[in-house]
DNA sequence: GTCTATAATTAGATAGAC
DNA sequence: GTCTATCTAATTATAGAC
């Protein structure tokens, strides 16, 4: 359709936010230059700023995409009626899903400091309307008895963080597939709260 | 006795290290310049590099001393024989030992990849010795009948980062005590174990 | 032990040619 | 849409005076 020889926005763009996720991740927002960004994609630094107006806005882009990824995937994700059930569900979907970006999940752990505020109260908002997911199904299962549970926001808090610990040392090819990883956590995480 | 006037190397030393590791874990550490940190102890760039070679090595020794300071402590704690007091002991040694140190343990978790591969290895060494005090005490237990793991090793990734994630989100003065956290806590982690 | 001054390098971001 | 060239500012680390 016309386009012009020379012109690959609709590639291109998607190519810096990939090399910025990867080498955000591995070495972390700050180590990271424009030069390094631009070399892994095969531009010029210049080139970048037709993709992002600034390096902070590339990563707060990043950290809002995966976080309203994360929420849609759970939005989309069949909820099971029993308390018992959908604490199961959720522990083998924050498992998988965590476990397919570990890029992702730890540059939105670890880069909280490098965003401006406002990009930082709206990651903030997403993931504490990701958390209420769980926390809503902990309240339910304890009305109904089903979950002995002193406090159900510390329990999310706990749980949460259990989960998502998996990808600090989770390697493919390892001694356990995902699968029974995922299995044995949200067996741990349903005793845990009294399951 | 007959100390040089202007001389203050007993004292600067740990104020340059109290300085690096407040900034590192506020803002990170490749986002912390040397001025910064000799502009909060109140001296000149230069005069840093009397007590570190380089920027690395202060970063090292800060995660180093945090992890021997760590395993010190756990080394000197009580340890009950049975199995469900000492998980217990366990945990609340663990959020109070992490809590009272939020600054270091932030840092001994984000800033791994700025470590030489040397200085990773030492501080990996130390963080999977301490895990160990804890697999070993779950071992026992399952061996005793006390608890029910399938797996002491992913038992003990679970539990570490359930514990470890306090730090994330208590605020002294907040709704509940340190206590009462630890508590909580700690009933969970036994749950979660089958205990 | 601390300072000032500086070397050598690198950063983020922009301008203008093509 | 990309490149080259460049601006301005900041970086780590060192040298030498005091």
């Amino acid at each position: 359709m016309a386009r012009k020889t020379g012109s690959h926005s609709e590639t291109t763009g998607p190519r810096v936010r990939a090399a910025a996720l990867r080498l955000f991740a591995r070495h972390g927002y700050a180590a990271v230059s424009m030069r390094q960004i631009a070399a892994e994609v095969g531009v010029q630094a210049g080139a970048l700023y037709l993709y992002t107006p600034d390096k902070q806005t590339l990563l707060a882009d990043l950290m809002i995409a995966h976080l309203e990824e994360l929420h849609a995937a759970w939005a989309a994700e069949p909820k099971p009626g029993a308390p018992r059930a959908a604490l199961d569900a959720f522990a083998r979907f924050h498992i998988r899903f965590h476990l397919d970006r570990p890029e992702a999940v730890f540059i939105a752990y670890m880069e909280l400091r490098n965003l401006s505020p406002e990009n930082f109260a709206r990651v903030e908002a997403l993931r504490h309307r990701y958390e209420d997911g769980l926390e809503a199904i902990l309240a339910r299962g304890a009305a109904a008895g089903a979950f002995r549970v002193p406090d159900t926001r510390l329990a999310t808090m706990a749980l949460i963080a259990m989960l998502t610990g998996v990808t600090n040392w989770y390697r493919e090819g390892g001694r356990l597939s995902r699968g029974r990883v995922a299995e044995i956590y949200a067996d741990m995480a349903l005793k845990a709260v009294g399951g």
